[in-house]
DNA sequence: TGAATGATGCACT
DNA sequence: GTGCATCATTCAC
């Protein structure tokens, strides 16, 4: 995940003050904001403050755990549907081969691919991830799950912020995931004492 | 293994 | 009109 601190992190998308994309921000913590980048990826947030406050995380990669099947066909249908270029003839069938070739812990392993394999869009901005009856919601951790090591660096593609935005360490992940793109962060937060909520 | 590049739509100024 | 909180491919080394 990554960490955005509100309408002063430059870094944000809060940081024009609220606007019609980034409304769900600036309200309570819980709900997913979604919105699309670089024209062709949706990314996937969790708000986290209290109203007002427009922080969220990013959830910039998943360890696929179960459903992986429905990952990669989800993969597929969002590439073969959204990119013009998949309409030559071929295309699909060499892309779907592709993504069936993937290791597991590449299926999710990026901003971008997470909502791919979730088959998650924009529409989804809104729902409420507490809700245990929503489609898509936040869990505890099992009880025994591994204690995990955090690790933290900085955030990917924020240039444009400037400092101390740019090299402020407020990327996080579980230390050695193989979900976890590179440069992988750096050790920086003690051993969780108990499993993640 | 790493740098450069094309694909693609829309929020924002 | 400009510039993205990206990904996969291509090409150099």
């Amino acid at each position: 995940v990554e960490a955005y601190l509100g309408p002063s992190d430059q870094a944000s998308h809060a940081r024009f003050g609220e606007t019609a994309r980034n409304r769900v921000m600036f309200g309570p913590a819980g709900i997913a904001y979604v919105y699309l980048v670089y024209g062709m990826y949706d990314c996937l947030n969790v708000v986290t403050g209290t109203p007002g406050d427009a922080s969220a995380l990013l959830i910039r990669a998943v360890e696929p755990l179960e459903g992986i099947e429905a990952m990669r066909l989800e993969r597929v249908l969002r590439t073969t549907t959204r990119q013009r270029s998949m309409a030559a003839p071929g295309r699909a069938e060499a892309e779907a081969q592709r993504v069936a070739g993937l290791p597991v812990a590449r299926l999710a392993s990026g901003p971008g691919l997470v909502t791919a394999a979730f088959g998650i869009t924009t529409a989804w901005t809104g729902l409420d991830l507490c809700d245990p009856g929503s489609a898509l919601r936040l869990e505890e951790a099992p009880v025994g799950d591994e204690p995990i090591t955090v690790v933290a660096g900085p955030r990917v593609g924020v240039g444009y912020a400037g400092e101390p935005w740019v090299s402020h360490p407020l990327r996080f992940a579980i230390a050695g995931d193989p979900a976890v793109s590179r440069p992988a962060p750096r050790p920086a937060v003690p051993p969780h004492p108990s499993p993640p909520r």
